[in-house]
DNA sequence: CTTGACTCCGTAGTCAACTACGGAGGTAAG
DNA sequence: CTTACCTCCGTAGTTGACTACGGAGTCAAG
């Protein structure tokens, strides 16, 4: 019924705001990754800014390696699935997230690291980008 | 240490080595991701742990969302690229770096509060892993 | 009430990143 | 030396994620 949802976009607005094609959000709902909202009777669809965060999400997390069916997974623990099921996945996903991030820390760390000496030392082309990866991924934490 | 099978591995062990396809290290090698050592007329090619953290590398930056082409330009930091060059394109990609862990801190964040909170609360469906992204931070790209 | 931009929907095409195929030749254990 | 498996290389196919197309319907400004 008639509500104050805040802002109510065309796919076109809506696609616009996201920066994501309009296609590509048509793509999303055949997957299930976003609903499509109902159509009034030979009219067209309008959307929120649920939808808008929604978009937004998709895009960031597609943006970190995830992939579309990941990004379900994620999608549907707010979604609320049911609790222990959601829990499950949670903390599965939330060791995903933790390796991430110490992957791209360790990355940071050699990049910075690089930055900073590059120029300070004539000698060694040794800016161990890979080096530093290839000990200690397993190993070391942080 | 692991036993290292060091300096002589063939594409086969060495694609075992890095858990990537044979096929793919020779399409890396086309994309000049990797680099085809010598063939000692007539014989096959010989593989070192050089390459094999190069490929492990390639793989974890795949898996945090970099494209071949991005993981490219990274590469070309540890093989030696002009001082000022290898500066600002090293600064460029820390700041990069630096965005996508601060992405995964936020959606880390919110799925930890999520698998804390989940069973606790009867209520609310409101496990916000997307509102707390939506606001956070607009920009960012590349 | 016309016109132009937009929506809807199904289908088809594109692009990056693999992945497979097949035949000629190399390698190594028995 | 045979046999089984591997490498080499070019080419072709697959997959995931879009992106484009086209015709029919819809909305809104003039």
């Amino acid at each position: 019924m008639s509500g104050s949802k805040s802002t109510s976009m065309t796919i076109g607005s809506l696609a616009k705001a996201a920066e994501i094609n309009v296609e590509t959000i048509r793509y999303y709902q055949r997957l299930g990754l976003m609903t499509e909202p109902k159509k009034p009777l030979g009219g067209i669809r309008r959307y929120d800014d649920v939808a808008l965060a929604r978009l937004r999400f998709i895009r960031r997390a597609r943006w970190l390696g995830f992939s579309l069916e990941e990004i379900g997974e994620l999608l549907k623990l707010e979604d609320g699935t049911h609790c222990d099921e959601a829990k499950a996945l949670g903390e599965r996903k939330l060791g995903n997230v933790r390796d991430k991030i110490r992957s791209l820390q360790q990355i940071e760390g050699v990049l910075d690291q690089l930055v900073e000496e590059c120029c300070t030392q004539k000698d060694s082309v040794t800016c161990p980008l890979i080096a530093s990866l290839h000990e200690g991924f397993e190993t070391v934490a942080q």
